[in-house]
DNA sequence: AAGTCCAACCAAAACAAGATTGGTTCAGGA
DNA sequence: TCCTGAACCAATCTTGTTTTGGTTGGACTT
């Protein structure tokens, strides 16, 4: 067991490792050589190498990727977020989840935030969509209150995730439900919900809003369940 | 001026290519054939069916684009969510009312979801903090662990918001606080707290996991206000 | 002269084939 | 038992070619 030239081969690895990374100036990347170079300059087995390099990776020191390479430093996050990339790989019980865990949140800052203004349009875009005479119609009210919502918690960052999510939420509609027919204007349970949101945002009841706005969303999930 | 061979030659191209594009049935994206193949199959020359093309993208009936071609329908909207622009347009403490406001939601859906090696995963990145030599590689460590418990939600699109939100995070505080020295590593009052997390999200407790995600980060918020 | 056609060219985008690279497996040998 | 080397895999990069809308200029027709 301990028959080999050193007692411990993986740790002098590990050091002779860190002293070329020491030395040895890297690219403005950080990307050092790829395995098969570095373990024959460092002139010991790929499998060595890649037991110190798993070490290094552990203490956070390096991150590696298939096809890309090595690289110092931690792992970099993507600079913007696509759209199409999240619908592709998302579904719509999962953006019901979403939103269900979301838009009460979203809700709870307006009862705090929203100025009566805000209050004033969510009331129009209740009024509207009682009006509403056809589903496009009455969908595009609906859509409208829930971002008039996010608006009034005066957080554009907050306001940004909504719009995010909102848009993944169409592009996961469009693709996978896209044959769903021209739905009635029957049955609106959802007027009085939306009524106990505002309600409970005018009155500043942070809970009751985030309560309001789970229970509605949560109606329309178990409509999409049942849809189906 | 008058001399061909009828009055109004596009007019006519122009009907003719609006019979063709209502008789032919397109691919699914809406794409119909290069100007070339067109041109060809129409009996006219390039020049005037991209006339008669140029009215019906005018009219907004398609749109064109080099490389790519010409598509039926209005011009897709970027699909992308400019980080930067949110991180223009937020700060600090909004991303902090933000976090406050996301981040428990996400630890009660890993208290749901999260399976025994992302738990251990997360107890690993908690080890990690506590064995941290300076502050950057606690907060490597720490930054990890919250995408390890939004990677445990198994949700995609609720993973792919939390990482927006960190990137504003990042972008917001590199430069605004850019300035601040390399803090020592004193007093974490995080460890307690980063502990509760994991519990409860180990003993499948949802609120307790998103309370205790919201007392934390109530802490940090704290320290940044006490800070300035 | 004015309009049309045709061919060529341009840059952006798509496409295709090959090479790299980290990750994994397995037979062979010390 | 452990390590090695080689082979294989899938993701990614690289490189070169093709396709595509956009543009220009000369030849031909009227």
């Amino acid at each position: 067991m301990l028959g080999s030239s050193d007692l411990h081969p993986e740790k002098s690895i590990l050091t002779q490792l860190r002293g070329f990374l020491a030395q040895a100036h890297l690219p403005e990347d950080g990307r050092l050589p790829p395995e098969r170079e570095l373990s024959a300059a460092l002139g010991v087995s790929r499998a060595e190498l890649r037991k110190a390099l798993d070490v290094l990776e552990s203490e956070g020191q390096l991150w590696r990727h298939v096809g890309k390479g090595t690289f110092m430093g931690s792992r970099p996050l993507d600079t913007f977020a696509d759209i199409e990339a999240l619908a592709r790989r998302s579904n719509p019980a999962e953006v019901m989840r979403t939103r269900i865990a979301i838009e009460p949140e979203i809700a709870r800052a307006a009862a705090f935030s929203a100025t009566p203004s805000a209050i004033s349009e969510m009331r129009l875009c209740l009024t509207r969509s009682r009006q509403a005479e056809n589903w496009r119609q009455y969908e595009g009210w609906d859509t409208r209150l829930h971002r008039t919502i996010a608006e009034a918690t005066q957080n554009s960052l907050l306001l940004g995730l909504f719009d995010t999510l909102n848009a993944v939420r169409r592009a996961v509609t469009w693709g996978r439900l896209r044959s769903a027919p021209l739905k009635p204007l029957t049955d609106h349970h959802s007027f009085a919900e939306h009524d106990a949101i505002v309600d409970a945002i005018e009155h500043r009841d942070m809970a009751g809003a985030a309560a309001a706005m789970r229970t509605h969303l949560q109606t329309v999930e178990r409509k999409l369940l049942d849809r189906q």
